[in-house]
DNA sequence: ATAGGGTTAG
């Protein structure tokens, strides 16, 4: 037959074909295959000898693997692996355990493929625990098989596990992780009904957990149905299933419906008769239905519900809970009701990190930064460790406000804390920050040292040198982001365009575009049209931007046409207060009074503070806050006295005094006047100034300023006419000033 | 014990 002594076989040949015997069954063969390998003296050969103890495990001669074994003189991992296998598919696991030790101590580590013949075998013998043992000594070890291996070794269990019992079963449908799998769940699930076991309640609730995480609720509804008609009840571990379920998966109308469900058992919908079946609440059904439902009045912003929800945390003895509280702290500011939440923060008794951190970011979301600041040091007076989520919060509130030196403190609490695995957006925070505050060089520091730089990193770094107007050093980094084989997207090339915008580099923008579109294969956003326009505009190219928005495959927005397109951005981004400046200055210039006043005073009786205009000032150490309008202060007599000095000095060059720099950082443009007044009074009081506006940096040093002029032509597709304030300058410092989005800095002293 | 909980930032 095959054997043929005309043909010269290598040393793999023998092997492969007694394999291939043995799983035919065809052990005669394999014998012939035998005589052949002992006629050619291939007999010693590890390979061979491998295949032999294989083959005699396959056709029940046990003996004579072993034997074939004992005689080798020299063994690998796969002779040992061999016999366990050999071993286990006799029954024998105490011997695979001796022989699986004996290996070790021979010297020979187990590799994943003796490691999973000692695993499988265990679970054939139905010895799981063994099995899972084994699986978690391998997890220690660090044997981890790569996509999916863990799985992988559950179906070996699950396929080797001869009577299918329920619970097996549960254990396999839970191997597959929750998220994403509900269709691997309800695969095994349906494909393993035949062979035996019936479903219970877990069965089903491990399905139903994964369809409700997948934010698949008709799905779940069904499966719920099929658990009726199978005579199986819901239980409350289900209910809390679906609540939570739904939560993650951003369902929150239905989580909402679930509660109103629980609370009201008399109505007919399918929930309520679900609900009617079921036990109790139990002291999880509570956390969980009352995190769910108040992230989900949070998303929704009802604050009405979210109060009943406090009602409810209190009758039923939940304030002990340090996860209801927060979240209640969270909804609270959400709901821009920041007494109320901080009385639950204060009335908190074992207030852990998180809850100082919900509680901040709270103050700063409200716009009330120094409150953070100082819960920031008392956390740590009571001995609380900050987290990297407390940077996150803290950082970029500093850069915000401009408060370099408790951002340099923040920086140091940050490398004392060494985290080992912090967040990786901590890197590019930081980077923001220094920027923010004016420190370029510094933020430049922080970015050489991140040893690995992920794109939020080089995003951060090269708009923070677009923002103090570095295009070259911006541009620069970007070529040394392609030279280390950084991957960019979307919002490098925004950072970049806007850069070529500032400088009017038409040419480059036009490179950066085509480099997105068909080199990176990056999606156009309309803001990367935006910027395309802005550069055409920003060199007078001004029948070249129209055709280009012409062929955009967008809706054009106010960047780029201008009243029409003012008010879609203004319905769009209704928080940002430039946007109520920009359209009221745009009603004044066409004289639209009524709906310039009445948009003003809107701005101005606004409930929510984040479209107020506000200014922090820091000198040293000590921040200073102040909001438009505002007319007590404890400070403000002061200013005003100073102020009408300085008014007096800057028409009269007497200068005197000088120390440490004063930094501002205003949310809105800084406008013509104000840079002028601030530039002179650098001069005047020889002190520094450093003004940081809701798009640029401002340095005033006595005479020199290197803020670069501009020529800013686009500012004809707004209005060329109007170059002055529209709005009443009644704010009492010159930060402060409402400014005007079409006034530019277009000086060099 | 094989199924169910959690807050903060991005």
């Amino acid at each position: 037959m095959m054997v043929n002594d005309g043909v010269q076989p290598d040393k793999y040949l023998g092997p492969t074909i007694l394999k291939a015997c043995s799983m035919m069954e065809r052990i005669e063969a394999g014998k012939m295959v035998r005589g052949y390998v002992v006629r050619k003296g291939m007999e010693e050969d590890v390979f061979v000898r491998n295949a032999l103890i294989d083959m005699y495990a396959n056709y029940g001669d046990l003996g004579y693997s072993e034997r074939v074994f004992d005689t080798m003189n020299e063994r690998d991992v796969v002779s040992w692996t061999a016999l366990i296998v050999a071993y286990t598919s006799h029954g024998l696991v105490d011997e695979a355990i001796d022989t699986f030790s004996r290996m070790e101590s021979d010297g020979i580590n187990a590799d994943l493929i003796a490691w999973n013949a000692l695993v499988s075998g265990f679970a054939r013998n139905g010895e799981i625990d063994l099995a899972l043992r084994s699986l978690e000594e391998m997890q220690e070890i660090g044997l981890r098989p790569k996509n999916g291996g863990r799985i992988n070794y559950a179906e070996n269990i699950f396929v080797g596990v001869k009577q299918k019992s329920t619970t097996i079963w549960n254990e396999m449908i839970a191997a597959y992780p929750n998220e994403g799998n509900a269709g691997a769940r309800m695969e095994l699930f349906n494909s393993t009904k035949e062979a035996g076991p019936k479903p219970d309640v877990i069965t089903y609730n491990t399905i139903l957990a994964a369809y409700a995480r997948d934010g698949k609720k008709n799905e779940a509804y069904e499966l719920l149905n099929e658990m009726f008609e199978v005579g199986l009840r819901p239980n409350v571990v289900t209910f809390n299933i679906l609540i939570s379920g739904y939560q993650k998966s951003g369902l929150d109308h239905e989580v909402l419906k679930l509660l109103q469900a629980m609370q009201s058992p008399h109505s007919d919908s399918f929930v309520s008769q679900l609900m009617r079946k079921l036990i109790p609440p139990d002291h999880v059904t509570d956390s969980v239905v009352v995190n769910g439902a108040l992230a989900a009045s949070t998303d929704l912003g009802l604050s009405r519900q979210g109060k009943e929800l406090h009602g409810y945390v209190v009758r039923n003895n939940l304030e002990y809970n340090v996860y209801v509280l927060s979240a209640l702290v969270d909804m609270y500011s959400e709901c821009c009701d920041m007494d109320s939440a901080a009385e639950v923060f204060w009335k908190t008794e074992n207030r852990n990190t998180v809850m100082w951190n919900t509680t901040m970011a709270g103050y700063i979301n409200k716009r009330k930064p120094y409150k953070a600041f100082g819960l920031f040091n008392m956390m740590q007076n009571e001995g609380l460790k900050p987290s990297p989520i407390t940077f996150m919060i803290l950082m970029p509130a500093c850069g915000e406000i401009g408060a370099l030196t408790l951002g340099k403190e923040l920086h140091g609490c940050l490398l004392k804390c060494q985290f080992d695995r912090s967040s990786i957006h901590i890197g590019s925070a930081l980077i923001d920050m220094f920027a923010k505050c004016g420190c370029i060089w510094e933020a430049k520091q922080v970015f050489d040292s991140q040893s690995v730089k992920v794109v939020i990193v080089w995003n951060s770094m090269i708009l923070s040198f677009s923002a103090h107007r570095m295009i070259e050093n911006a541009l620069d980094l970007f070529a040394q982001m392609q030279m280390s084989g950084g991957m960019p997207d979307g919002r490098t090339f925004t950072a970049l365009l806007s850069a070529c915008a500032l400088s009017g580099l038409v040419e480059e923008g036009w490179n950066y575009f085509s480099l997105m579109e068909h080199i990176y294969d990056i999606a156009l956003t309309l803001e990367h049209y935006t910027c395309m326009v802005r550069i055409l505009g920003s060199i007078g190219l001004l029948d070249e931007a129209v055709d280009f928005i012409k062929k955009m495959p967008f809706t054009p927005d106010a960047c780029i046409w201008d009243t029409q397109a003012a008010r879609a951005l203004f319905e769009l981004e209704l928080d940002n207060a430039s946007y109520y400046i920009l359209l009221s200055n745009i009603y004044a210039s066409t004289g639209l009074w009524d709906s310039s006043k009445s948009l003003r005073s809107l701005v101005k009786e606004s409930q929510s503070t984040r479209i107020k205009e506000c200014s922090c000032i820091s000198i040293g150490s000590r921040l200073h806050s102040f909001e438009g309008g505002m007319v007590s202060c404890s400070m403000l007599d002061d200013i005003m006295v100073m102020w009408h000095e300085l008014a007096d000095d800057m028409r009269d060059p007497v200068y005197a005094g000088a120390s440490k720099p004063i930094r501002v950082c205003k949310n809105l443009r800084m406008c013509v006047d104000c840079h002028t007044s601030a530039k002179l009074i650098s001069k005047i009081v020889e002190r520094e100034i450093f003004v940081k506006d809701s798009s640029f940096y401002h340095y005033m040093r006595n005479e020199l300023s290197n803020d670069f002029s501009c020529k800013k032509v686009w500012f004809l597709l707004f209005n060329p006419n109007d170059n002055k304030h529209n709005l009443d300058n009644n704010c009492e410092l010159m930060a402060s000033r409402t400014s005007n989005e079409h006034t530019y800095d277009n000086d060099r002293t």
